[in-house]
DNA sequence: ACAAGATGGTTGTAGAGACAATCATCGGGA
DNA sequence: TCCCGATGATTGTCTCTACAACCATCTTGT
């Protein structure tokens, strides 16, 4: 089977978001970090929590949410625990479960660490592109989750 | 200073663009691990140091073209060295500095490695978009670069 | 010619994620 | 009812990256 190598406008596109991927995650993650002490990821997963009812959701279904292994989430769960920004508690249905809810003082957290954020994603993303641009991005990201994330974990909020 | 929040098409565009960068990392470097046994950003400096004269380039340059910090380039560089796939020597103009050269064993996994990995590329972005939305996220990812990388290290080679 | 700062690179240490192994509980079939 | 496979979660180990400290060489100004 032969190879389709990519032509040299497959080609611009394809590094130009490799770069993007490289390095906008860790754009995202020094302004955290400097300014809150808190990993994109520990960011994203009290957001999660944040939108839940009751700020409050099983492991399993957080995991999922976040895109991380049960593992990795469990770690992360942890250290959170110990800042007392997320509590852990066993869940009353399922002796098996784990259930994590936002603490006031990670709500707190959160609330203050948004705006900052929400900045930086302007600045980086949202306002160096054209209105049709967003839209565009919109539906390129979808294309992409769709072959990528099939059960549509991630976005599941946001989508259609 | 008031906060400027998301309106829900921006919103929208985001959220996928977060879900990709961090999902579509993942299944790259799955994809080489699993046939090659190399990382992602490994298999990105063996191809960067293929493209270059001689296949030779100084660790500065290399960590440049790689977004890497040169400690990291460092230890990955010494990992690749002990598999014979990259050689170091002393630069000849200027003692300080070390090169880093591609063997030609390094060459010949490249090779072989390559249509596996342009394959993943095609499966999982180019295949799923149209020609028009190719040219499209050549613009945006170009847009965001600008201001993510402004001296356009990482994607030098490709530019404009 | 020499000192002082800048540049190029390596090493050590600590933190975060991947993966495998493990444990506890649940659910379904004999 | 009891057993067994499936599910939910945690822990331990290993690898990789970031950051800081460090050393060597170059360059500039006097």
């Amino acid at each position: 089977m032969r190879t389709r190598w990519l032509d040299e406008t497959e080609m611009t596109a394809w590094v130009r978001l490799a770069a993007v991927l490289e390095l906008l995650p860790g754009v995202l993650d020094s302004q955290l970090r400097r300014d809150a002490e808190l990993t994109h990821y520990e960011y994203y997963v009290m957001a999660m929590l944040s939108e839940a009812p009751k700020r409050t959701l099983r492991m399993t279904a957080l995991a999922q949410r976040t895109n991380a292994t049960l593992p990795r989430l469990s770690h992360v769960v942890k250290r959170l625990e110990g800042r007392e920004l997320v509590e852990r508690f066993p869940c009353p249905e399922d002796a098996r479960a784990t259930n994590a809810r936002l603490t006031a003082t990670g709500w707190k957290k959160l609330r203050a660490t948004a705006p900052g954020h929400v900045e930086t994603v302007r600045q980086h993303v949202i306002d160096v592109l054209t209105p049709e641009q967003i839209s565009q991005l919109a539906g390129i990201a979808g294309a992409i989750l769709e072959s990528v994330d099939p059960d549509g974990n991630l976005s599941a909020v946001y989508r259609r």
